[in-house]
Formats: structure tokens, C-alpha cells, sequence
DNA sequence: TATGAATGAGGATTCATTCAT
DNA sequence: GATGAATGAATCCTCATTCAT
């Protein structure tokens, strides 16, 4: 259905710079390249597109997420192949706007967060916690993890917040950000690097 | 002035609930106890409500943030006496209401985000940097702090958002993990307490 | 295009009957026999309804006047085959609503003033100029007219005006003042007539 | 009650500015020195003001008029001595500015052209009539009048919509084409002048 | 009398959704 | 299926009018 999937792709690209709200179907007919009727031919409203945004755009990274932990490997592991990635991806992709678009609309559509709970959120954090148990009791850090294990993915929203909002005013490379983060958390020794802070003209403007 | 106020909590409530789009005005005035009307002639339109908003809520909290930093005491009583505070601030008042507000709406008023950058992130971000390279030169975590000052608040986003969209599926308690957090960071045990975890209703709907 | 001009037609008599400000777009819609949102389909706004009223009621008059003196002929003529008309059709037909409404809003919307001239006022000037030099040079009445040619359709805002304001209080047959107006210009002998006053209701209210 | 004429003069600038019903209640008071409150205490209504506006404007006139054929002069003294002059006061004074104003807004307050016509247009009418029976019997030109005494006037509608409307496109000294209409009627022959035509910059643009 | 803050009815405009083609 | 003209509910904002001070 490459139809369906360009409808998508093009409610995201307006809500992502409108938000839910005040984006407009029939922008996001025209971006598709479609008729305004042919949406509801595919979705039943405005909220249904949402809805299969979520979806489309979240779902794979989840079930990655899961996998990583089921074919079980180390904390430094999961990190490295996983969670740096995921930050990458975010920072870089229609992804870290799904996810800002989420923080957006939540509050006004209850069962978004639920879903949004339900499919990733919540998997996240029991596929964190099993993969702790499994590999590293007793550890300060491990303790700290194992009662929140939402402070291992706390440079995600961190990183996807300033993408989006302050990126022009000031830089933040945020996978450097989260290799920083990742390397404390393991105890180890990050490489050197050029600070990354640059400030962006319209801090002086 | 008190009519002011009231206008801006309406406003604040309305606009939580409801996201900026979504809030009516008419529902603003009925919630201030005033007429429709009213509301304009203290503000411009809807957007100027908004900005009121971020003023009046974030304005002291950053200027307490700065004459905390100014008055200068250690990394540790920075965390203790203003960043813990705050993280419980934000879980429990309308300020992190604010906040998401803003993530929310940021992206729709550009002059929103830049104006909580220079009045909120900038000069936060400035204290901290001038606490670390007074106190801290030379370890790893103040390595990691100093290029990326963001993770010593990198808990504060995670808070702001599992409050408001995911506290009702699974509770977090946002200020011992902030507290966690910082133990971690400054590389104090923490004391043994039983787990937050606590599975809520809608998980098992 | 059908739907267009009925929705012209329908405003252009709310218009007439209430003003322009005081004409309500819902019952323009209405008495078009078409849906609110259906004007603005076809018109950005109320002043684009506007605009397009005096294109389309006045364009056909000016450019009949125009081609009528291109055609060249004596003034007697012209006025006999062209203005009389114009002053009978300017009573009896919207047209002349067209021209008391264009007086009422001009002040507000500069541009359609501007509009008229070039359209409308302009050009029938010179279409008279022209006239007059080409056959009368030398006379009284020329010399008159060439230096005021607004006074050889005097008689047409009267005419418009009276029709327009006071017809309910006295009778004016202002074809037939056209008549004895232009008889006497022309220097003819106007045929006898009974009086055309006859004193309406409203005045003796 | 010098409160009363600052509020009636300063309604009708804004009235001639921006036309009735885009008139605002707070712009009147403003430039009358009050506040508007105090508008209510003088005036029922807007409608009341619109109504002081003509009598207070207009009154002076008419009974001027009405004086002037009572006193019983020629048709010739009355043209040069009341009716030239009115085309120079509806010229430059604020008097022409009611007049349109009255044009624009009579078809929504049919009151105030009843009372126009009662108080200005019917006795101005009776008075030519008047005049003309007494002195000029038999003349071409007076049976055109004594059918049509409108034409004696016709003129000055001319000339107040062109100052109102059309002036800033191209001139028209207004008091000499009344002279020339009036020495036309009365068959005298005028002073020669310079052509009165100069086109503006609009014409141009 | 005079004020001007407060009111709330009113109306232009937008846009999600429908449906005849 | 696809279209896009048509619909009309929804909402922001204005401003004439009121009234407590």
C-alpha cells in the first residue's frame, strides 16, 4: 500500500512542523500528492493518522529493541549496538520528531501515551531491567539502574528536546553527548575530544 | 493585577489540559471567572496569553537558579539545595506543566523556544558550566559535565515527561530517582529503600 | 462559474440593502442558495466579494461607452443613444445600486476608488473629451464642457441618488430630467409633459 | 454644552474617516477628550450621534437657504449668493463630508433620510420652486427647472462625490465648474480661465 | 457628572469531513 | 477507487453598551 505510506509519511512531515492541531489535511493531501478524499479512504480522521504514525514509525525500533535483549548479550553490549544507535537515529531522523510529537499531543489524546506506553515505553524498560538482572546485581550503578531503570535512556529525551528546540541557538552533539553519558555510566575512560559547545548567532543576535 | 493572574492560571490550566491549539478562550474566561472580553484587554490574542505563561512560571525559578550559582557553594550543595528541589518542584506544580507546554508548543512559536532558551536554558547551562570550572577540573564526571553540562539535568526532562504521560500507567518517583541520580554522579552510596516500581491500573486494562 | 455570479448577484443585493459592513456573509450565503464556506471558495474575503461586484456590474457599461464613441458620432447621438439609456438603466436596474454603494465605501477602500476611475470615471471623461473636440469647438456649451465634462452626466449621480434616497418621499422621473436636461444643453425644445412631481406617502407621515 | 459639540464634531471625523459602521465608539471619544462612557450620557446611541451630526451640521444651512428665498431676491442673485457659495462650503468644509456620509449610510437608516429629505431636500426644493414661479415664467430654462428644480442643483452632488471620491486622481476645481453651470443656465458668458484639468499622480501609478 | 473596566452578542473566517461524480 | 467542491460547526476576536466607582 504505497499510498497509505505516503499519507503517513506526509502527516508527519506537517505535523512535525505544525503540530497536531494545526496542520491541515489538505497540506498533508498535497505533500501525499493525493486528493483530500483519498485520506479518509485509508483513515478514518485526523486521529487515526496519528495514530498509524506512531505506529509506523515506532514499532520497528521497539521490536529491535526487544530482540537485542532476547539474543541476550552484556549492559556494554546493549549499549553500544543499541541505545547509542537509538540516539543517533533520534537526533537524525523523522523518529525524534515522532517522539516529540508524542510529548506534544499526549496530554489531549489519552490513549496516544497509553499506546505509546504500551508498545514502547513499557517493553523498553522491562527489556532494561531484564538484561540488568541478568548480568550486573550488586553494582552502584546497577542498583541506581535496577530501581530506575528510566536513568539508563535519560539522554534520550534530553537529546531529542534539544534537537528540536534549541539545536539553532546553540549546538549539541548529543551522540557525543550519549557516548559521554554511556561511558560514565560503565566506568570508562572517554576519548579526548574537541568541546562541542559552539554557540549559534542567535544567541547573539 | 489580580485579574491578570487569574487569567494567566486559567490559561495555564486550559492550555495543560488541552494543548495550545485546542484550549478555547471562552473556556479560559469561564475558568479566570471573567468574560471573554476581559481576556483581551489584558492581552493581545492567544499568543500573548501564552507568553505570560512561560514569563510568570519560569522567570523566578531561573533567577533563583542564578543567585544560587552566584552565591557560589560546591557541586554537591548546587544538587542538594537547588536541583533536587527543582526536579520535585517540577513533578508536583504547575512549572512542569510549563515545561511541556513548551516542548509542546516550541516548535509552533519559534520565538518561544528562543526566548526560553536566553531566559531559561542559556543562563542554566552558564551556571553550571561557572560551578564545575571553579570546583570540579579534572575528574570524569566533571570531564563529561564540562562538554555536556545537559546530563547534570538530564533527569529533569525524563521527569517532566514520565509525569505527564506515562505516571498513570506506572509510578515513578522522580525525586529519588533525581536523587539517585546525582548520588551516582558525585559517587556517594545511597541509602537502601524499598523499589518505586509500582504497576498502576491501566497497565492491567 | 455559475455558482459564482449567483453568489455576486446575492451579495451584491445584501450589500445594497444593508451596506458593506452590515451585510452578514451568512446571508449573502444564503440568498446565493449556497453554504458560508462556499464564498470563500471563490473569494478571499468580503472585500474580494466587493471588488468583484463592481467588475462585474460596471465593465460591460464603461467599455459599451467606450466603443460607442469610438464609433464616432455627433454628440447629439451620443447623448440620445447612450447617456439617456444609461441614466434609465442606472434607475430601474442593480447597476445603479452598484454606483450608490461604490460611493458609500469608496472613503474605506481606497483601492476601489481607485478602481472606478480607471475603470469607469477615466475613461468616460475622455470618451466625452474626445467627442467634443472632434465636432463642437467654439460654443458656449463646449467650452463648458470641455472644461467640465462631469457636467454633461451631471444628472447621473442626481439620478442615482434621488432614486436612491428619496423616490419613497417624492416622485422624480429621472429619465425624463435626463430629457430636459440634455434638450437644453442641445439647445432643443423639450415637448410638453405633465409634472413629474407627485408627493409619496412618507411625507405626509 | 461645549462636551456635547466636541463629541458630535469628533464622531464626525471618524464617521468621514472610516464610514458608520467601522466607526469606533472609543476612537470618537478619544478624540473627543472623553471618555466613552460620557458618550451615553449626551447620545442614546451611535445612531443618535449620526442623527445630531446632520442636524447640527446641516440646519444652519437649510434655514440659511430658506431665509434667503423668503427674502425674495432674483434667480440670478440667488445662485450667486447662496447656491455658489454652498458648492464652495460643501467643497471645503466638513459639510460636504456629511453629505457623502448621508449618501453612504441613508439606505440603512431610512429614518435619517426621511429626515434629511423633510428638513433639508423638500424645502430646498420648495424654495427654488418658489422662486422660479415668482420671476421666470416662459423661459426654456425655467420650464426645465420648474419640472426639474433638481437640476439646479445638479452640480453639487457632482462636485461633493468628486472632491470625496475622485479628486486625489485628477483635479476639478469645483467652485468654477459650478460658475460655469450656473452662467451656462442663466446664458451669461464666462470669464475666460485655463482648463481646470490636471491629472494626478494616481492616473499615473 | 464622568470614568473606563467589564461584558457578551455578533460575525468573519477556517478546515475536518462528506459525497456526487 | 479517486476526486475536490461543498458543507457548516467551531472559534477567535471586536466593539457597542453598561455600570460600579
Amino acid at each position: 500500500m504505497l499510498r497509505r505510506n505516503a499519507i503517513v509519511a506526509a502527516a508527519l512531515d506537517e505535523f512535525a512542523e505544525k503540530g497536531f492541531a494545526a496542520a491541515r489535511m489538505e497540506d498533508i493531501a498535497r505533500r501525499a500528492g493525493v486528493a483530500k478524499g483519498t485520506i479518509y479512504l485509508n483513515f478514518n480522521d485526523k486521529e487515526a493518522l496519528f495514530e498509524a504514525i506512531v505506529n509506523q514509525e515506532m514499532r520497528p525500533n521497539v521490536e529491535a529493541l526487544a530482540s537485542k535483549v532476547a539474543a541476550g548479550g552484556s549492559l556494554r553490549d546493549f549499549i553500544h549496538e543499541t541505545l547509542l544507535p537509538l540516539v543517533g537515529d533520534l537526533a537524525r531522523t523523522r523518529r525524534g520528531v515522532v517522539v516529540r510529537l508524542l510529548l506534544s499531543e499526549a496530554g489531549r489524546f489519552p490513549k496516544l501515551a497509553e499506546v505509546y506506553y504500551q508498545l514502547v515505553i513499557g517493553p523498553a524498560l522491562d527489556s532494561i531491567r531484564t538484561l540488568l538482572q541478568a548480568k550486573d546485581r550488586g553494582e552502584l550503578k546497577a542498583m541506581m539502574l535496577l530501581q530506575f531503570p528510566q536513568l539508563l535512556v535519560a539522554p534520550i529525551p534530553m537529546a531529542v528536546i534539544w534537537t528540536g528546540l534549541f539545536e539553532r541557538f546553540e549546538h549539541l552533539d548529543v551522540e557525543r553527548m550519549a557516548h559521554a553519558y554511556f561511558d560514565f555510566l560503565l566506568g570508562e575512560k572517554p576519548a579526548r575530544r574537541a568541546s562541542s559547545r559552539k554557540v549559534r548567532k542567535a544567541r547573539d543576535e
